[in-house]
DNA sequence: GCCGTTTTCGGCCCGACTGTTTTCAGTCG
């Protein structure tokens, strides 16, 4: 709190007594789009719009609780949030509230907010529709449509009012994100159909599918053919369609009766480079593609790059990098989270450097396995026995695995039960290990952070194993100085290698903890304790941005399926995706070294 | 209101589609 005077630390203090409320990045988000709609309803300067849509996008992207930043003066490490926007923030966090804020929202009527999650209603009409109808929410907006009211307010029609009913029908039961696992089959169901058509040339998944962004909010796809209409009205024809939103000459856009929306563009080949990283995004990257192409004096859109007003097209993505003076960037980093100014190449011939990020085929072994061996019943095992799980690895061409089902229950079992259990799995281990030679094999299990901070199982049993794998599996909800407490306890145990799923999120489920994530990178590097990148579709988790932290603080990573059936181990890819948007070169990754070198991990 | 590979001032991505309109505003990606 410095540069503060004394009335005001009293007054800050009096009022945190008072705010029971913590603020979350996520609160503050939601607060920065309302006064960008709030904005564009009264028709501010649109630059002004834009600098809030920035911070709030900034602050999504944070790895931090800005409260933490603010409390720590590091609100200016945050990118779009500039003199203004933090002296808004000082308020909100000392006060509970923006008076600026307030006084925005409250010429407005508070209805429209609300409509805004409607398809098709944007500030401006939600602001109409509010202040005409006097709406106060969505139910009164659906009766309002009913009674055959909106029709008669200038700028809408019959139309925009049945479109009204059905857009807010379509609000129900509709998840706003789905996971990658739900949507792939879906796009392969879409791309076999459009490729069935034969005026198809090329027809691609882009968007955050193709970035494999954790989730997604929409299926993207791309076709290149000369014939862009005919695609269309085949799109059209579907039959998992339930209702198209927009047909045009090359684009259009249906929901589809699962819910999900799918966006179509349709572009020749000998320009589709520029279409690929037009509908491949993000559309951060692309607006800061954008820029830099402009003080270049080029202008980019999805039909290619124009110079001095001649258009230039591209077939590949590669060509389209490389004419803005650009090494290619994967779809994974196209973020605008650097990777633009990382991958500028300078005519004296060096590029500042893009990572050299992990590939599949770096990966030489699994170790968060999930066996059928009854070492705890109650437990949640898995499906497949050792044998099974060995041969699945042999198909994946690993050179070692490591077993890593859950530990005895601590509590209906006495230590010495749980070191009996431990040492007789550790004979089969040992077992398949002499029988299995030339392919590595860990004796570990998935131990329990417990909510004391203690671990599952007596220190004696640790010794029996190879290492151990610590993951919180309970009390989520604990307060963040007690889950760091907790993480930092069991990094700092000898016996304990790894952290599984470290911020312990499950997608669409349950939100990550709060945890102090420098402190905790800081001891991992100390202890050489690794972190897990978890691949399961519902964990993804350490996630993206926090591995690029991680990185940055040289803490190693393992890339794991946690697999409880023998086709989960096919999940690979979900996390090495994870690895790549954090940035992560095969050198982070520990399971990219060989088994001489991985096994030194777990006998140092 | 933010921000810096010409900059602390003068910029701020580009285009398609729709409905209600006679030329465009709003929304979306």
């Amino acid at each position: 709190m410095k540069g503060w005077s004394q009335s005001d630390q009293l007054l800050a203090r009096y009022s945190f007594c008072n705010m029971a409320k913590y603020i979350s990045n996520r609160e503050i988000v939601k607060l920065f789009r309302e006064i960008v709609a709030a904005y564009e309803a009264k028709g501010e300067n649109r630059f002004k719009i834009i600098a809030y849509e920035n911070a709030a996008t900034g602050v999504e992207h944070a790895t931090s609780e800005l409260k933490d930043l603010w409390d720590d003066g590091l609100l200016d490490t945050v990118p779009g949030l500039g003199k203004t926007i933090r002296g808004h923030l000082d308020e909100l966090f000392k006060f509970g509230k923006v008076r600026h804020f307030e006084r925005v929202k409250k010429a407005l009527p508070k209805g429209m907010f609300s409509l805004l999650d409607v398809g098709g209603l944007g500030p401006k009409s939600a602001y109409k529709l509010a202040k005409e109808l006097n709406l106060n929410n969505l139910r009164d907006l659906q009766k309002a449509a009913k009674m055959g009211k909106i029709r008669n307010i200038p700028g809408f029609g019959p139309k925009s009012e049945s479109d009204i009913l059905t857009a807010i029908d379509e609000l129900k039961g509709k998840s706003s994100r789905y996971l990658l696992t739900e949507a792939f089959p879906v796009a392969q169901r879409v791309l076999k159909y459009l490729r069935g058509h034969s005026d198809c040339e090329r027809a691609e998944p882009l968007g955050s599918l193709r970035r494999m962004l954790s989730t997604v909010g929409d299926i993207d796809i791309a076709v290149a053919s000369k014939k862009p209409k005919e695609i269309i009205a085949h799109f059209k024809n579907f039959k998992e369609i339930k209702r198209i939103l927009d047909a045009g000459d090359r684009k259009s856009s249906v929901l589809l009766q699962n819910g999900m929306q799918v966006d179509l563009i349709v572009q020749p080949t000998k320009a589709f480079g520029a279409l690929l990283v037009h509908f491949t995004g993000s559309k951060a990257h692309n607006i800061s593609l954008r820029e830099y192409a402009i003080k270049k004096g080029m202008s980019v859109s999805d039909y290619g790059i124009k110079v001095k007003g001649k258009l230039k097209e591209f077939v590949t993505e590669e060509d389209f990098y490389k004419f803005l003076g650009l090494d290619y960037i994967v779809p994974e980093l196209r973020e605008d989270s650097g990777e633009i100014e990382a991958a500028y190449r300078p005519a004296s011939g060096k590029s500042n450097g893009l990572p050299k990020v992990v590939n599949h085929k770096d990966i030489r072994g699994d170790i968060h396995l999930h066996s059928n061996y009854p070492i705890e019943p109650s437990h949640d095992l898995g499906t497949a026995s050792f044998e099974q799980i060995i041969k699945k690895a042999k198909e994946l061409n690993y050179e070692y695995i490591g077993f890593s089902d859950h530990s005895p229950g601590y509590s209906t079992h006495t230590n010495k039960q749980i070191i009996d259990l431990i040492l007789k799995r550790k004979k089969k281990i040992e077992y398949l290990k002499s029988k299995y030679r030339g392919f590595g094999i860990l004796n570990l299990l998935e131990i329990d952070i417990l909510t004391n901070a203690k671990l599952s199982v007596p220190q004696e049993a640790l010794k029996l194993l190879d290492g151990a794998i610590a993951g919180i599996h309970s009390s989520h909800r604990q307060g963040k100085n007690m889950i760091t407490k907790r993480l930092l306890l069991a990094i700092d145990s000898p016996y304990v290698k790894v952290i599984s799923h470290p911020t312990g999120r499950l997608l669409n489920q349950r939100e990550s903890y709060e945890a102090d994530w420098p402190e905790i990178f800081d001891a991992c590097r100390k202890t050489k304790t690794i972190l897990e990148i978890n691949a399961f579709p519902t964990r993804l988790d350490l996630y993206d941005t926090l591995v690029r932290e991680a990185i940055k603080k040289q803490v190693k990573l393992v890339i794991n399926t946690d697999a409880h059936q023998i086709d989960h181990m096919d999940n690979m890819a979900y996390g090495i995706a994870v690895a790549r948007r954090g940035w992560a070169t095969s050198a982070d990754i520990a399971n990219t070294l060989s088994w001489t070198d991985f096994a030194k991990l777990f006998t140092s």
